[in-house]
DNA sequence: TCATAATATGAATTTTACTTCATACTGTAA
DNA sequence: TTACAGTATGAAGTAAAATTCATATTATGA
């Protein structure tokens, strides 16, 4: 199903490798939100918050459930929490004083 | 010493997130390579390979062994081997027909 | 010390990803 | 059955990252 044409490890880092994307994840650890919620909490467009969410969807870190008109989304945890932990603990251990240069 | 200013974590997967820095760790995970090895292997330019190994060193994910005018190249075992296996376990449950559509 | 092989660097260009905007879709309640 | 709230979408514009190219650096052996 997955072809290496379109390799979904580099879509995987990629997808958490934005900062927007990144501040929903945070977001969503509070618990599950509402697209506009999203939106209005982080402060940006709803188009833009949506066009992120398909994207965090299409890669499986978080749920939707629609309810009526809204949509919820949540975090998918049994990914995004063992990962979290596994970066801080490289981040603490190798990039302490290397990583301010390591990338614009 | 990371400020959030830079937001080591977004840096870390923007840095995996790249197409060439894969190959390059696949490469590596037969083991150290020359700098111009890798170049080669990878059917790349030298300074190429050397903009995406910085950012690789910089972000600990390789380490590096001078050894005279050459510099000998090597994974972070510790971090990339758990890192793939997690990968691999979430592709294969979340992503199998949803990824070919998440991302350019 | 000079020449050379190996690698690194900076800046300009090219490519790719993000954002915005206008609009379309989808359920629901009046 | 329409009006609306909530959300999604595509395409155009903008920003960011990757690549190339020319050149610099560094260690080594003649």
């Amino acid at each position: 199903m997955i072809e290496e044409l379109q390799d979904p490890h580099r879509i995987f880092f990629k997808t958490l490798g934005n900062q927007k994307r990144w501040e929903i994840i945070t977001l969503l650890e509070d618990g599950p939100r509402r697209a506009t919620e999203i939106a209005e909490k982080l402060g940006h467009e709803q188009s833009l918050i949506s066009h992120h969410l398909k994207r965090l969807l299409m890669c499986g870190f978080v749920h939707v459930q629609p309810n009526g008109t809204e949509r919820v989304y949540s975090l998918n945890e049994k990914t995004i929490q063992p990962l979290l932990k596994m970066v801080h603990r490289h981040i603490e251990t190798y990039c302490e004083k290397k990583c301010t240069e390591c990338g614009p």
